[in-house]
DNA sequence: ACCCAGAATGAATGAATGTTCATTCTTGAT
DNA sequence: ATCAAGAATGAACATTCATTCATTCTGGGT
């Protein structure tokens, strides 16, 4: 078919090439991750096809299941790894041994929770495109349940320190976490579903404002 | 309803019955509407198929693209039917002039969000369902944001009148009104996808205690 | 220079699903 | 009792999609 003697062709070494490339397991498996979050982003989970997935990749259909064993797999994979990165940036800043300040560690986290730009926002849709079917599918319960029960101590750890440090009585920490962490989802949701109704700066003013309701000392 | 004077088969006359039977379109409309949301409570958004729908319906595979003309449009309808029943329910309380003291109207209000049984889960299910595949279909946003902007409203003013009443100062009613809204739809979230981490009991007390901090004289 | 383990490909396959429509049946009017 | 309008049925059809696998190709080791 394509005669390789003929120079005629080739016509893009680099940008469009066909060549075929061979690379190491790990980096497929993330190209295809990343290639799902985008195509679930775009046209939504239930449409999302392996033809769809692996042509935003650049790769064969063949490869997919090579790599990852099912589509169901790979759309597991996918999940935990947008899980564990959105909550593992949580964790790093709610430990956070570089920031000492309690009140611009909290400030922090916020920045993290609703900052960023479109990356965050196709995160965000894989997030809940996940959300809404996991009611109906306990691996992806699991999956989400087992990360977030951890930020959730992380947070109540956190939250116990600065009602400590700035003697705030009457107040639990543990149902304030819930309250902050269901807050910063319900602003997600408001992003995602309303963009036009509630702009990325309001949903931080309104963050703000319940962190400084509940720790007047620490946010100004 | 079944034939009275033929006593011999009719086992089942209710249940079980296999007679084709004639009923007005609105009818059929809203059972199917019913189908749809037991079946994508149970087995998610992506996984409901026509059969499974018509089956748990009662009903021939014909019928949805009978009334609904494809199964789009019984999807979008049906997300039409939950948002209009759960915001409309919202605007009746808030609106509310069979309760005139605020603070109870508040607690109605909290009631209706976090309260009733398996039906409330059911819709909750379907709700989120649809909240993730928005991101990539308009037209869930549009449904959505209609009434969700209606909604917002009814709370903003319902907001302002209790600012005035208790004379709270600081206060803003917007705002607040935002956070709430978020703050429900979070929790919701959470019992949807960690019932084991957040009882149903706890996200209210969570709730209650947002708005006690907010308006401290209305909330016991 | 040669070789081969295994990475990559994509046409083929079979199963699942949305939609259609010729046919059957029910009901209320005449 | 008869009939027509249209509600209801479900087998058939066409399409779409996940998965397979025979084949091709690549790059590091010898």
């Amino acid at each position: 078919m394509t005669d390789a003697s003929s120079a005629v062709t080739e016509a893009l070494p680099e940008a469009g090439s066909k060549r075929r490339q061979i690379r190491p397991k790990a980096e497929r498996r993330q190209q295809l991750i990343d290639a799902t979050i985008r195509c679930i982003a775009q046209h939504g989970l239930s449409a999302v096809t392996m033809q769809m997935v692996t042509r935003e990749a650049g790769l064969s259909v063949g490869i997919a299941n090579l790599h990852f064993e099912s589509k169901d797999n790979l759309l597991k994979e996918t999940l935990r790894f947008v899980a564990e990165e959105y909550h593992g940036g949580q964790i790093d800043i709610m430990e956070g041994g570089d920031i000492p300040d309690l009140g611009e560690r909290l400030d922090a986290l916020l920045d993290f929770q609703l900052g960023r730009g479109v990356t965050q926002r196709q995160k965000m849709s894989v997030w809940f495109a996940y959300y809404g079917e996991a009611g109906a599918r306990p691996v992806y319960q699991k999956i989400v349940s087992t990360v977030d029960r951890l930020a959730a101590q992380k947070l109540e750890a956190l939250f116990t320190d600065i009602i400590r440090e700035g003697d705030y009585c009457g107040v639990d920490a543990r149902e304030l976490a819930t309250g902050y962490s269901a807050l910063i989802d319900g602003l997600h949701l408001g992003l995602l579903v309303t963009p036009r109704e509630l702009s990325k700066r309001r949903a931080r003013a309104v963050a703000r404002d319940f962190l400084r309701r509940a720790f007047p000392q620490h946010i100004h």
